[in-house]
RNA sequence: GGUCCGGUAGCUCAGUUGGAUAGAGCAACUGCCUUCUAAGCAGUAGGUCAUUGGUUCGAAUCCAAUCCGGAUCACCA
């Protein structure tokens, strides 16, 4: 049990005792004391001031007594400051806790619940690379899924791949217009890149067509339906439904060029999935349950044959479900897929990483598959992101203000390279060892960057600036756990170790250690917390707050010439657990930390 | 126009779900490398928490209105 769930817990059992109320432990506030004042964990009074009919002064002074005196392993003083009862938590709990974790790899691990939870993420289209955007999903979307596991869940990450449509026939076109056979061997462009160009391609001449018909006289409108190359990739787009097998066959010749881009950059960047859906395979789906809502009520067919639903009294409006052709939109197969997902892996909670865009949509999803009566309804969370944004406001493909995954990812790799060589301190280092390190510090820095802003917020990147590697970044923890790691081995190559149980002189803690300690053993419910709102934010912000407190103690205590061989042992463990805190953590947000760098 | 989200230091963000004098990082300024890595530490300065009203012992946090910014409201995905 945590500290703070041991005091609510003493606190209502003493409120019981004293007073024969009646409180559970989450009506009870306890708060970290202010700096400014002594202790270390706070009751907030107020709440139980009226109920108990005591003055906040009477009721602090009894309740502290009463808990120092049923509590003495736990707590050693306590003082009342105007509704506040401030405890001092004893050095001799701190230690016993630090003796129990400090060699503890699965330290906050939770217990495994058995509750399955499937988080779909990523989930791109094949006619363009990844650009920044989808690497706030990817990282967003691969650490919740981590932190779910972390705390107790059985996970399974699914991508949709969104294969099939306009937006590729329109590469095609292209490719087949411009192309002359490229290919990405030829070319030694990576195959979502060269697939990539020839979108924009297309992009170009039906513009330079549009405004040609438009010089010619043509409304503009009339021109962008009249413009040839746009009526080819339309032709093409029917073509691909029908089975033409030349079409098909470049569809997928030019797919598995972007896939293989795609896996590159996954395997670069760390992502994995353990099932990937295809939605050339998806998108037929859900047309059973357009008959199965007829049949309910759910639905209703207008005259012309589509089919809608109407939820108005939700205060939403209608949407469509299936077309006057009976082909089924963009909704109605997520709705089948929620339906097959279930099937397949009966999740608890399907988490669907998608932007903040599409939170309309989302909604309806989510509504429509609860009329129907889906058994996965309840279960879909859409876990919504904001945009990330330049200075200038949003990225534009049409202006070429689109930041590119691989781009920055090297970029990023490189500027890692360079400030490393700057300050020249691993010289000795291999050549392997030096582009694993580049790696690891420009990777560190990108993931830390996209996952320490709260999801839900849209953010800023100035591509001017580039991300920094000082203060709250990933590279000042990674910093911080070289240093660590370098502690560790002076003190183990310096001194016999000697790792028994903390004595009681160690036991009056300087306020820099207890602080450190205070700090650690949050950790596991930070982990729970960011599990529980699907927010690896919390664990970014905690673990950089744990560095920089461990940076503060570093430089006013040394563990290795520390003042006695007590505090020498106190100062090991205390690096040790804070080592294992800062690579679990890390190890969630996919960030992988150095020993030396 | 309807619905939803946001507005906290010059900039980028936290703020433990209503608690004590609102905190970090960057940028600026002052110090600290013969002692475990200075990608660090200590300090100074910087605030009408968009505005106004309300709820109560107590509001950045809850409610209402207003202002500003964004998303969305397709037989596109």
């Amino acid at each position: 049990m945590s500290v703070v769930a041991a005091i609510r817990k003493a606190t209502a059992e003493a409120i019981a005792e004293l007073y024969s109320q009646q409180l559970t432990a989450k009506e009870i506030l306890v708060n970290e004391t202010k700096p400014e004042f002594e202790g270390d964990y706070t009751v907030v009074l107020f709440s139980f001031v009226r109920q108990l009919k005591l003055s906040p002064d009477a009721l602090g002074k009894q309740l502290g007594e009463h808990l120092l005196q049923r509590n003495p392993a736990l707590l050693s003083a306590f003082n009342v400051i105007k509704g506040f009862l401030n405890l001092t938590v004893s050095d001799s709990y701190w230690t016993g806790f630090l003796d129990e974790e400090y060699a503890n790899p699965a330290f906050g691990r939770g217990s495994r619940s058995g509750k399955k939870v499937m988080v779909e993420y990523a989930s791109p289209n094949t006619n363009k690379p990844l650009h920044l955007g989808h690497l706030r999903n990817i990282f967003l979307g691969w650490s919740t899924a981590e932190i779910l596991k972390f705390t107790g869940n059985d996970v399974v990450k699914t991508c949709i791949v969104n294969d099939r449509g306009i937006h590729i026939c329109k590469s095609m076109i292209a490719w087949k217009l411009f192309g002359n056979d490229a290919t990405p061997q030829g070319t030694g462009i990576k195959g979502d890149h060269l697939v990539g160009d020839y979108y924009v391609r297309f992009n170009d001449e039906y513009k330079k067509e549009v405004d040609e018909l438009v010089y010619s006289g043509m409304p503009e409108d009339e021109a962008g339906k009249q413009a040839p190359i746009m009526k080819a990739a339309q032709k093409m787009l029917i073509d691909w439904e029908a089975g033409d097998p030349e079409v098909i066959d470049l569809w997928q010749r030019m797919n598995n060029w972007v896939y293989q881009g795609f896996d590159e950059t996954y395997q670069r960047i760390g992502a994995d999935f353990d099932k990937v859906y295809y939605e050339s395979n998806t998108y037929l789906l859900g047309k059973g349950l357009v008959e199965k809502g007829l049949q309910k009520g759910v639905f209703y067919r207008k005259d012309d044959g589509s089919v809608w639903i109407d939820l108005t009294a939700d205060g939403l409006d209608e949407k469509v479900v299936q077309r006057r052709d009976g082909t089924a939109v963009y909704i109605t197969q997520d709705i089948g897929l929620a339906e097959q997902r279930h099937e397949e892996f009966g999740a608890e909670q399907n988490i669907y990483v998608i932007g903040d865009e599409q939170n309309y949509h989302m909604k309806v999803l989510k509504l429509i598959c609860q009329k129907l009566g889906l058994p996965s309804a309840d279960g879909i969370y859409h876990l919504s992101y904001g945009m990330v944004e330049l200075p200038t406001g949003k990225m534009k493909s049409r202006e070429g203000t689109v930041v590119d995954a691989d781009d920055i990812v090297s970029e990023m790799v490189n500027i890692a390279r360079q400030k490393t060589e700057e300050l020249g301190k691993v010289k000795d280092f291999s050549d392997a060892e030096l582009t694993e390190l580049y790696d690891i510090i420009g990777l560190g820095a990108l993931k830390f960057f996209l996952l320490r802003v709260d999801p839900k917020k849209k953010m800023v990147f100035n591509p001017e600036e580039s991300i920094d590697f000082h203060g709250f970044t990933g590279p000042f923890i990674q910093y911080t756990h070289a240093r660590i790691r370098s502690i560790i081995r002076k003190v183990e190559s310096a001194h016999t170790l000697d790792l028994s149980d903390l004595g009681k002189s160690a036991g009056t803690l300087l306020p820099l250690e207890k602080q450190m300690i205070v700090s650690l053993e949050k950790f596991p419910a930070v982990a729970e917390e960011a599990g529980a709102e699907l927010n690896p934010s919390k664990i970014a912000v905690y673990i950089f707050n744990l560095a920089q407190v461990f940076n503060s103690f570093y430089t006013a205590h040394s563990v290795a010439n520390a003042e006695t061989e007590e505090k020498r042992k106190l100062r090991l463990k205390l690096a040790m657990l804070t080592v294992q805190v800062i690579n679990s953590g890390m190890a969630v947000l996919g960030i992988r930390v150095p020993d030396r760098m």
